[in-house]
DNA sequence: CGGTGGATTGTTACCGGTAACGAAATGGGC
DNA sequence: GCCCATTTCGTTACCGGTAACAATCCACCG
């Protein structure tokens, strides 16, 4: 035994991943056959089939994706363009895109860039030319993201945004609106008839189709929107929202396109003397994890940023197999807590 | 001119990436002379290299990177083990370090995992031994997670959270908590003699270093935490932590280990008819964009997280290129806000 | 029992780079 | 002008897979 393990010494190559080649030596077979069953084709004798299995266990082989990728010449890097990750939507969006990216062998490149700034975003769109990737998921649906694609002319798929855009009928809808009649009803009900809308940047998709849904649903009641206000997502703008409000104004529910912007409206109600809900109702959406501990709890729509993703994600990969993507609706839900009351007699 | 025009438009090559090959033959050289070139080699003759340098302009060539790593047997990916994305914290740390990573030429991996659940951990780590990555930032540094760690005896670098273990001794800080002690000082110089601590998991290297921070920088004045308690970081745990105080204990204010927990705590207070800052002061860490707007806003500790990205991938490419780490502080900053003020006198 | 055709399997080339080494060109000293 | 040490450049092999095609096997038929 001695002299086997002398032997064995010498000859023990340097430790490296196994190939398939070596697989295909211990299974005594060509490295041809074992592609073939890694690649799960069924004209494989058992008897073979059987030896290479067994090869590929005793060595635990584990496929080199770089070598696959070259020979297949197929690319299995996606980019992301996002805007600022440090924001929860975005965050558990991109979470949901890596998840099933990574169940697809993909793995995502993660770009943030400043959706407002031009220059920004060319550099942005400049980088993800530069790598070679199989499609590109444009989570930060804009307009001036749109334009800047248009003018870069990419040959690989794009998938823009998870929302269609509704307000100008544009393509079809992934992600639902759906829940925001669900909350109008709700105010309605409890007898608001003067609410704000603080809204979302114009340029952002998502944004038109929200404040789109706030202004159909009301539609339906018979009633409109008292005033629309606009913010950039933040909870600072959705604080200058309500601070640029005429002392005047009359209107008993405050409804943000975001979670953000309803926490800073409801900060700059109380500053004004205005109870929340006493006073004013407030809605968000999103549900981000702080809205139930907010003061008072906020009653907003929860989003599945998550499952966003994923949809997301296996929308771009359809296309990139030429396949056409599946339309695929991600349901809000209402959530109800207590920063929406009946509003106080008068 | 039209016969070459004929004889071009048969001889178009299929559309596809220009290779070195390409480059050489349009240059006249080799295609080894076009790869040192690449690699920056200066034993090239001007003339040379001004025609390859010529043809690469023309050619608009751009390496496949695949291919390349294939050749050096160098992946460019590194896997980021990270909680939950939807957090700010760790959405802006990932954000950081996938900036610093495509600078660098690598992409990131995400894999998000649930640090309190095992099975998630082992599967987390069996992903990453699937996938060829030149090294693992682990952001997420739990003890459970350094044990799988262990366990799973990986050959590549490893990078372990932002934080070095003060509470224990362990390795060099990256992430400094030294704004803790500031904002210790701040409170004791309003008055505040009894305070109560918030804590992160213990299981967190982060919650032991910042609790560690927080008893430590109280001993400078010679006093103690009143009492601690424990929540996993979320709101939810800094609501529950104050209901589980006893009705009679006296504090005047509570330092939560991060703003979602002191977001928390604030509602829980204030069910408690407890006024902030009226009665109770109280302080978070990390400062999420929405500190400022919460009612009231909240006194917290600035954490640059994005800082911590970068300077982490920094450090995990250095190990990869065999180099030492040199550990940089990441320094925080008190951002006094409204929820402190002198303890009502009684 | 030879022929035939589909099922299996093996051989070779190729993906687009880098590494190693040898060949050619250059330049300086005598 | 010749020789030799350096530069500079080109050739060939290789990384670890897949693709295309050729070769072999085998069962079944006439």
């Amino acid at each position: 035994m001695s002299e086997g393990d002398r032997i064995d010494a010498i000859e023990e190559p340097p430790a490296r991943q196994p190939t398939i080649y070596d697989v295909a030596r211990v299974a005594g077979v060509s490295h041809q056959t074992v592609s073939r069953l890694l690649k799960g084709d069924q004209g494989i004798k058992p008897a073979n089939r059987e030896r290479v299995l067994q090869a590929l266990e005793t060595l635990d082989y584990r496929p080199n994706l770089t070598a696959r990728s070259l020979a297949t010449r197929r690319s299995h890097r996606v980019a992301v363009l996002t805007q600022e990750l440090g924001q929860v939507g975005p965050g558990k969006v991109v979470q949901g895109a890596a998840e099933e990216a990574r169940l697809h062998g993909f793995v995502l490149d993660i770009i943030t860039l400043d959706v407002g700034d031009r220059s920004n975003v060319e550099q942005g769109i400049r980088t993800v030319n530069q790598q070679d990737v199989a499609g590109i998921l444009a989570l930060a649906s804009t307009d001036g993201l749109r334009a800047a694609f248009d003018r870069a002319d990419f040959r690989i798929p794009v998938l823009m945004g998870g929302e269609g855009d509704e307000a100008t009928g544009g393509p079809p809808l992934q992600v639902s609106t759906v829940a925001i009649p669900e909350l109008v009803d709700h105010l309605v009900a409890l007898g608001h008839r003067d609410i704000v809308h603080i809204a979302g940047p114009k340029k952002w998709v998502a944004a038109r189709n929200r404040a789109f849904a706030f202004s159909n649903a009301l539609k339906h009641h018979g009633l409109r929107l008292t005033r629309t206000v606009y913010g950039d997502w933040s909870a600072a703008s959705g604080y200058e929202a309500v601070r640029s409000l005429p002392a005047r104004a009359r209107f008993t529910a405050v409804c943000a396109a975001n979670d953000q912007m309803a926490l800073g409206a409801m900060l700059a109600l109380q500053e004004r003397g205005l109870g929340v809900p006493t006073d004013v109702s407030v809605t968000g959406i999103d549900d981000i994890p702080e809205a139930a501990y907010l003061v008072p709890p906020l009653t907003t729509v929860r989003m599945n940023s998550e499952e966003q993703g994923h949809v997301a994600f296996r929308n771009l990969l359809a296309q990139i197999n030429g396949e056409t993507p599946t339309p695929i609706m991600v349901e809000g839900r209402v959530i109800l807590r207590k920063s929406t009351a009946p509003p106080a007699l008068r």
